[in-house]
DNA sequence: TTGCTTAATGACCGGTCAGTCAGTACGCTT
DNA sequence: AAGCGTACTGACTGACCGGTCATTAAGCAA
């Protein structure tokens, strides 16, 4: 057992950010952010506390770097499915629908991401922001998009949700809330649930 | 100054608890209740700390008493406007969504309250429980016996949503997390939402 | 092998706050 | 007026935790 073979201590520089950012994403969707330690996540990510502070200045650094590895990806997939330019916009509006399900709903630590954005996002004016910038506003202007296009082909009808296009995902929302805050007594069945979603969004614009 | 019309203490056992409670409510709604202090609850209510904990066992105990005073009451009224009966199930469901903006997302400490359910009652699952039972389920089973009712009538089509009536309010809750947490970036202008979310609902159920 | 830079450590600090409890005084009873 | 039960007080405790920094050792260079 050589001391070089198996050191206590490694410098791994370039290898901690990322590892640090992955046991912080997994502490926080467990323990929401006033709940999640930092001498825990150190210790998930095999490091000792003061470690974590060399690369990172406060515990909201920490999360901010956790939400931007992991919501702020998705945006991009989304967008290229509403551009299928193959399928009608109700076909493209459905897919878009099953695929925030799936990359937000269904997957836990996303999902939890959410809720802690949700949750605590009014104490982080800066990073509610910058999620605004750069997924909000975006897929706003992708639903829009979408929306406008399906009116000028004479699929949708005008309607007030072009200016206010996020009611049309916000059934999706409302799932989010409901399985962080009600699951555990009445459990939601997604797919009839989501179902429904499509079955009145769609129908709601039909002309 | 005597004493006797001046006391600096006051014996008030009836009367505490709903002071308690009434001070608890606005320290919650502008804190989170993480934020909120006792000590500051108990200055505001005009006792001592240890006064607090006479009548509530724990922190958690008052937050429970604080909602169920203020959110509770709020499905009753909900109740009685969606049975009036020389209206049609459209202007009924239309009157109920008007309501709920109205006492819920109008209102900031009803707001605020939703807001902390939302964040922190997944660590509250007795409160959340009651929550259930108290309030969402009723507001299921009259949602669902307005759809019905509407079906029945012929003015709504036979849709999914039937199962799922929180569909239908799925924009206020959408609404309410907008509020929290964009609105000081993209204010959100409630009455053509609002209006939006009607239109897309009524659209959406008819046959 | 020696020396040096710096990544990594973890004991410690300072501040916060929920909850406690020994003591105080209100106001009722006699 | 005196005695008494208890509503009320607030200084205190103990636990917690974010963030610091003097110290240690990895591992490269000479």
């Amino acid at each position: 057992m050589s001391e070089a073979e198996n050191p206590k201590r490694k410098r791994r520089k370039d290898a901690r950010p990322s590892e640090i950012v992955a046991a912080a994403l997994a502490v926080f969707a467990e323990q929401g952010f006033a709940g999640a330690k930092i001498e825990e996540i150190a210790r998930r990510a095999g490091v000792a506390k003061g470690t974590v502070y060399l690369y990172f200045a406060t515990k909201e650094a920490l999360f901010e770097a956790a939400v931007r590895e992991n919501i702020s990806p998705i945006f991009a997939r989304l967008d290229s499915l509403s551009r299928q330019p193959a399928a009608s916009a109700g076909e493209r509006l459905t897919a878009v629908i099953h695929r925030v399900y799936a990359e937000l709903i269904e997957n836990p630590a996303r999902r939890i991401i959410m809720q802690i954005l949700i949750a605590e996002g009014s104490r982080f004016p800066q990073l509610t922001a910058f999620y605004h910038v750069a997924v909000i506003s975006q897929a706003q202007k992708m639903l829009k998009r979408l929306l406008k296009q399906g009116v000028a082909s004479g699929e949708f009808r005008q309607t007030p949700a072009l200016k206010h296009p996020e009611i049309i995902m916000s059934p999706a929302m409302m799932a989010v809330v409901w399985k962080m805050t009600f699951d555990h007594i009445a459990p939601l069945a997604m797919k009839p649930y989501l179902q429904a979603h499509i079955d009145l969004v769609l129908n709601g614009l039909r002309p």
